[in-house]
DNA sequence: CATTTTAAATTGGTTAACCAGATTGGTTTG
DNA sequence: CAAACCAATCTGGTTAACCAATTTAAAATG
């Protein structure tokens, strides 16, 4: 219950093989983009897995943008050229799983950006959340509780308010490995979660009066003593 | 065979109706982080689903971090707050697909970022890799040829010098989208071509001599041209 | 011979049965 | 009474059969 990964591990191995199959029957058996890929019934076969494995590397480049599945019909190959798929298939297989400083530069990188984006686009429902989500985090903190969820959830709806959907999605998908990672390494202390609240403040305000500007800097500001805190460094933007 | 978003169409309806179950159950029988789910298939019963969709659902609340199925055991909630769970999960079900302005706008961001960090972390083989990418697309260019994917290639090629997975995977997850919405526009012509040559250039140079802040700037402007080509509006960054 | 019809084969999706490992609760054993 | 054991049960994963829509090519039709 501990390991969590071992019993993944092996099905990766296995899905990369698959994906590793199909890059070299585009790249072998010269299948256009456009055009479609054989049968899920014979891939199975032939790369001697199950059609389930099949089935989930397929879903795998699927999300990627290099197949699509079409019901009753077949897989077909994204229109978008045999050497991008070339190399997107590559990195992919490649992809190790993030560690968590890249974790923390992206993060920051990405919400400097939600800050100023926040605080030119953000409508007053946008305002309300945050500002919801500020309180229950004040709320928590003064009751001596963990606030991490809190926090979280602030910089969620900035994002949200940041009218970037790509970006929303992105910060969703390194959440996970943020909020973990942190629980993990016992990153935040007490005067940090008291501090963090004036900052929350400030960076509430420079939303709410629009001034971009400021928002970014006080959310540099915001994320410099973290990263101090995390890695006894000054952080470079 | 257009008409790509019909047929997936019903089945995200019914994984978010999945999905908002899940959260439900986690609110409403409070089940607390670090619990078993209920198993698949008392979840595709009370749900009115098949089975398979549940797993569906499921693989994708793994995606995000939110679930963690054990084989043979159950499947395990994360262990991040209930308050954190229900925050994330509203986003995932509220989430739209990305617009191109907001995949552009996030490319920018993505690509300033991964143009500095290459410059300072770049290895001779990074080095290398980005000089055959970037061959790769001179070659297709003075041929006359089309060179989106070559383009695209020598950028992710940045994007691994990078030394950042988590930007990379970024990258790798809005480039599908890019690439079909360029294609779509028809954004490069012929002037923006043969111009390119020597804007990637001047990027690998300054990667090369590892001048991050050259590297920075020579990215921008080669954006900034791109950024007022589609919009007719300078680039705000 | 060209065009339409139609039926057989193929497709991704779904369902249900099955598997091996994990869990659990009662039973035995020291 | 506590610890060790064991079998019944439950789990996610896998397999195979099935479904409806689609594609195909042969057959019927003008």
């Amino acid at each position: 219950m501990k390991l969590e990964i071992l019993t993944k591990t092996d099905n990766k191995e296995v899905q990369n093989k698959i994906i590793a199959g199909i890059k070299d029957l585009i790249n072998f058996k010269n299948l256009e983009p456009g055009e479609k890929l054989p049968s899920e019934r014979k891939l199975s076969e032939k790369f001697g897995v199950s059609r389930s494995n099949v089935r989930e590397a397929i879903q795998k480049l699927e999300f990627y943008g290099i197949l699509k599945p079409m019901p009753q019909s077949g897989t077909f190959i994204a229109n978008i050229g045999i050497t991008a798929i070339n190399g997107m298939i590559e990195d992919i297989l490649e992809l190790e799983d993030p560690d968590f400083k890249s974790l923390v530069e992206t993060r920051i990188l990405l919400e400097l950006k939600t800050a100023r984006l926040a605080a030119i686009r953000r409508t007053e429902s946008d305002l309300k959340r945050i500002r919801q989500a500020l309180d229950a985090y004040n709320k928590m903190v003064l009751e001596g509780k963990d606030a991490v969820q809190e926090d979280l959830l602030f910089h969620l709806a900035i994002a949200k308010a940041s009218g970037n959907s790509t970006i929303e999605t992105l910060m969703l998908i390194i959440t996970p490995g943020i909020i973990t990672n942190f629980e993990k390494h016992h990153v935040c202390d007490e005067n940090q979660v008291i501090l963090a609240m004036q900052e929350h403040e400030e960076i509430y305000e420079a939303i709410e009066k629009q001034d971009s500007q400021l928002a970014k800097n006080k959310m540099k500001l915001h994320f410099d003593i973290l990263y101090q805190y995390c890695y006894n460094a000054k952080l470079v933007t």
